[in-house]
DNA sequence: TACTAGATTATCT
DNA sequence: GATAATCTAGTAT
């Protein structure tokens, strides 16, 4: 950790940063810092190291393929909130929707490296091992509390934000495989913060 | 280190 | 009624 994170809501990214598309956001995500003030005061917040795009168009593996749902909605709202939906009977995933109103189109966050609210997300996650609290969507989204209700959350109010990064202490990787999925497998939209210890596998 | 099974339920066909 | 953008613990190698 190069320097202790401060958080600052006037370093927050902008609307117009969401609404571009899911893999120049996935990629620019790299590096950023998500930030959630919880009631009492408390801060969490953790540098994202691993992002997944989920595209509106060719995209079989995205929730939004077969069009508007109940479930995905969200993913249609324009970029700047968030889409949070229950996987696999047990865990919530959190995504940051991009593009303007109606294209359906997101990025999962997958992996981040915890910087301020620790014992809180320990409490979450009822572990103490920091390497592994946000390692994996159900995690990250578990260590940070997010639950269905979050859904359609907007990521520009001091309650919720990303900040820009200010040091660029990663490389992003060139784009891989996607994880955990059976439709568009070989789509190339997985971008990894190079050699951090926080990101799911190589 | 690598693979497998089991947990558990909202959502969509 | 089947499936799922997962995680963990367990067993095998």
């Amino acid at each position: 950790m190069p320097k202790e994170f401060i958080p600052d809501f006037s370093k927050s990214l902008t609307k117009d940063f969401y609404l571009q598309s899911p893999e120049i956001v996935a990629r620019a995500l790299i590096g950023t810092i998500l930030v959630r003030q919880v009631e009492d005061n408390e801060t969490i917040a953790a540098r994202i190291v691993e992002t997944e795009a989920y595209l509106a168009n060719g995209d079989l593996a995205s929730h939004s393929a077969p069009g508007l749902t109940m479930r995905n909605a969200a993913m249609f709202e324009a970029g700047g909130i968030i889409y949070i939906y229950f996987i696999y009977g047990m865990h919530y995933c959190m995504n940051v929707v991009t593009e303007p109103e109606g294209i359906g189109s997101a990025v999962l966050l997958r992996a981040a490296e915890p910087l301020m609210g620790i014992d809180l997300m320990m409490k979450n996650r009822n572990s103490k091992n920091i390497n592994t609290l946000c390692k994996g969507p159900g995690n990250l989204a578990k260590a940070f509390g997010f639950v269905k209700e979050d859904n359609f959350t907007s990521l520009q109010s001091s309650k919720l934000y990303i900040q820009k990064s200010y040091t660029n202490i990663h490389t992003v990787t060139a784009p891989c495989k996607r994880i955990g999925i059976s439709k568009s497998e070989d789509l190339l939209l997985r971008f990894l913060a190079d050699g951090s210890p926080f990101i799911t596998r190589k």
